[in-house]
DNA sequence: AGAAGAGGGAAACCCG
DNA sequence: CCGGGTTTCCCTCTTC
């Protein structure tokens, strides 16, 4: 059952423009979150009777950090240029630290168009762009079980696509669209899609970490291991945060932003 | 105690 | 050659 409306434009994020009364429906349904999120961390105890206070507490830390974070990313937001002529256009060396500092005139030497979910459209067929009616946690446990993922995509038709696309695809830009894919969902899934947060399979990360590295072309297998290793890296330079839980990460809102312009932008073409 | 996951330093690698 | 973005290796720590 879904709980929070995909809506693929991202409007559900922005909470303005012409879309906003989805956001005050999103917002009440929000508030039905922590409810579910203590329900996962104890599905033993599905009546949450018995719950420990530090683990609401540390709910509410949580939710506290969420929300200062998205007040800071916002203040960024604002300052940066974005009605620029672009669809998007990623403040590519931007960190989350320097962001502030960049001027108008740093930021359109360093503007480049953003062509990725590239993917996309070389995965034709098989990874049709279809935007699930809602694969957050309520409607997806890590207890599914192993489905068969379909084949990764072809490397040459990827690389022709991004040397057209100007820049490589990046692991979150890989994870985003892995969420979006309905055959991915034994894999990885939102377990809030509204603030980016997502989650990886015990049973079948180390499936979508080999994807990521076939899909690079890696000498190696990629495991989960090392796909968590340039996960963390995006703590630093601000793409993705590390959940206190279990295999969760969440998308900063301005990495959100962008991918959702991106394939609104994308679906536009 | 052991496994799984998290976290991070450091060097290597690849590409534009 | 340089910098960005990983990738790879390895170690320690925490949690279950």
């Amino acid at each position: 059952m879904p709980l929070v409306p995909w809506d693929p434009t991202g409007a559900h994020l922005l909470g303005n423009g012409p879309n906003t009364g989805r956001f005050t429906a999103y917002s009440m349904l929000a508030s039905l979150e922590p409810i579910r999120y203590l329900q996962e961390l104890h599905p033993q105890d599905p009546s949450s009777g018995g719950m420990d206070l530090d683990v609401i507490d540390e709910y509410l830390k949580e939710q506290t950090r969420q929300n200062i974070q998205t007040r800071t990313e916002e203040s960024l937001l604002a300052e940066n240029s974005w009605s620029c002529p672009f669809a998007y256009e990623w403040p590519y060396r931007g960190t989350v630290g320097a962001e502030n500092t960049c001027c108008e005139t740093e930021q359109s030497q360093q503007q480049q168009v953003w062509m990725n979910l590239s993917s996309y459209n070389e995965l034709g067929g098989q990874y049709q762009f279809d935007p699930p009616p809602c694969s957050d946690t309520d409607s997806h446990s890590s207890s599914s079980g192993y489905q068969e993922f379909p084949p990764s995509p072809p490397l040459h038709s990827h690389t022709t696509s991004l040397s057209a696309g100007k820049r490589k695809e990046r692991l979150f830009q890989f994870l985003y669209e892995m969420l979006q894919t309905p055959h991915m969902r034994s894999c990885i899934w939102w377990v809030q899609s509204a603030n980016g947060t997502f989650q990886f399979s015990s049973q079948n990360k180390e499936k979508l970490a080999e994807m990521w590295g076939k899909r690079k072309g890696n000498r190696k297998t990629m495991t989960y291991q090392k796909m968590a290793r340039a996960l963390r890296n995006y703590s630093r330079t601000g793409e993705i945060y590390k959940v206190k839980r279990k295999l969760t990460y969440q998308f900063t809102e301005r990495t959100l932003r962008g991918l959702h312009n991106n394939a609104q932008k994308f679906t536009q073409i």
